[in-house]
DNA sequence: GTGAAAGCGCTAACAC
DNA sequence: GTGTTAGCGCTTTCAC
């Protein structure tokens, strides 16, 4: 492969002039720009990213570190298609603005923290995203402590730092309002891994709902949840079992309330009409399911936009505000109902 | 951040007999290493990955880039919980090797090309692999060009490379020796999207398969998809307007044969009694929707981490069979049934 | 406008 | 076993 000193030689000029003309062109003459331009094209060549970052201490990357399972069993990470919508918009987004997008995994959650770390201590990266923010996050601390320049899709209860967020106490308060006008009271809820900030958030948004209405929250009816279908399924049957069962559930997300649906199917119960399930996220599936999902809908792709677009001007120095929270949607469809008299 | 030399002044020794320790620590005495490791832990260091990659010519890093649509409106790519599940499997055994992935996007298909050559021609990464293979496909005869290392998910008709593909032909043949046990004639067929080398071998088996059962194809049963549900839909109302309209349909993938379930519902039929539906993939919703889908099984994690441990094998020089070919299996579901006499 | 040269943080060859 | 040193391919003063 061709380093700049080929092209120097083969322009006719020095190695700083081939650098001013990838750095700062508007300083090279017209014509030494376009010898060195037809050296590099008919060479092909391509400044060695190394190199330059070494010299000029940045990578054009950013990292994440999605926390995957192998199993698909792993708690504090959605690892379904909603992930990937928010992924696809971060890489995108970072590609349009010349960035790269770093991809590790922690395989465990022990060794989560170690992984960020050598991420940044090797300077692979000028920036980071996290996902599955916790209420208190070694990894906030950790970046705040190392002055790293980051963005989180969720917030910290524990520091202040950039971040985008969804309000998910209000999308709670909607799903809450809709399912009282709708005739409900007894409404279970099943809540996201414990753990995670969203949790809380969406918590305090149900019970101050519940409160708002004089609605008592009945400990039988709140499960804890992790985003998986079958925890979903399990909690409905739970459910089902009570002496006196709830007429409307509250999902964490929109995969665990198709599990919901499901456990209802499977005891001859029809979603919607015999019990009404409120998810969250607006999967894609969600609008295409039988019965189609009441659901939060998260604008996914727009929060990818934004971390990243944030994370960008952050490492450019770029003086903005930085903390953005996002209120969602309650979309109603065919999985909620008004509740038919006893 | 601390370098190389931070350690070995902490230390006592040398910047070499650091960089010994880093790359070949059975070469120091006990005593030394103790030291060494000691000044390391207590200042936090990390080699810099530049520097590193500088000197040594390799970065630790593989390179994918996949072509995602901002719309999700775009063929070529499956844009849907499948590639997660590639993904994921990809990013967590390159991470157990000691890899980081990293990701860019085409904007266009037309940029997809100098992307790749710029991932190459920057040094960014030691190998790449590739998704959504055509049959002539100029990133593969590129890559060959360059010498460079590569692992395809997918094979070109038009060169000898290293892959892991799934024998296409076979899922097919499987399909339609189902529908035909259960009575079906008259099979239409959604295709993969036109370019994809996954059409040109699906095709085959199809077309081979209904030609081992003496049965025509006729054309009005054949178009042209593009792995998007819409499209199943359209095709599906399409066929349902015929005057003779097919009793079982073979979907590119199990997205399109929802938009197929989907259009049946629609025009008041039920999908497994009325029209057979066969989709491809296996993908998470198959067993879970209403009614569950037929389909021939892709096993995309282990694609995944095959991929990746060929391609880390040929970067480290190891000698290996560098094809794979996978056979996928069909699982036989609700939404296919015995065709009930006219 | 352009060239010369120092140096980014490492690795590897060689000397001791 | 350990130290010294050249150099990987760039960027960036500083002369000219």
């Amino acid at each position: 492969l061709p380093t700049i000193r080929d092209i120097a030689k083969r322009a006719g000029v020095s190695v700083g002039t081939v650098s001013n003309y990838l750095n700062n062109p508007e300083l090279l003459a017209d014509n030494t720009r376009r010898e060195i331009q037809q050296a590099i094209e008919a060479l092909g060549y391509f400044p060695s990213a190394a190199a330059r970052s070494l010299k000029s201490r940045s990578t054009s990357r950013i990292g994440m570190v999605p926390l995957i399972s192998p199993e698909d069993n792993r708690s504090m990470e959605p690892s379904d298609i909603t992930f990937l919508d928010f992924l696809s918009a971060v890489n995108t987004t970072a590609a349009e603005n010349g960035f790269a997008l770093l991809l590790s995994t922690a395989i465990s959650e022990t060794d989560e923290l170690p992984m960020y770390k050598r991420m940044v201590g090797e300077r692979q990266i000028d920036g980071l995203i996290l996902t599955g923010v916790r209420s208190h996050d070694p990894r906030v601390d950790f970046l705040l402590g190392q002055e790293f320049p980051f963005v989180a899709y969720g917030r910290t209860r524990s520091a202040e730092h950039p971040y985008v967020d969804v309000d998910g106490a209000d999308g709670m308060r909607q799903a809450v309002d809709h399912l009282v006008a709708l005739g409900h009271e007894r409404i279970a809820y099943i809540s996201p891994p414990p753990g995670l900030m969203c949790n809380e958030q969406r918590w305090e948004g149900f019970a101050a709902a519940m409160q708002s209405h004089s609605l008592p929250i009945d400990p039988n009816l709140v499960v804890d949840g992790d985003f998986l279908e079958r925890t979903g399924q399990i909690a409905m049957h739970l459910f089902l079992d009570l002496p006196q069962p709830p007429t409307a559930v509250i999902a964490s997300n929109d995969i665990c309330a198709f599990g919901i649906l499901t456990a209802l199917q499977k005891r001859g119960l029809v979603g919607g009409r015999d019990v009404s399930v409120v998810g969250f996220d607006d999967s894609r599936m969600a609008a295409r399911w039988t019965p189609s999902l009441t659901t939060v809908a998260q604008p996914f792709r727009e929060i990818g936009f934004l971390v990243t677009k944030m994370l960008i001007e952050m490492i450019g120095g770029e003086p903005q505000d930085t903390q953005r929270v996002l209120k969602p949607r309650l979309i109603e469809r065919e999985s909620t109902s008004a509740l038919k008299g006893p």
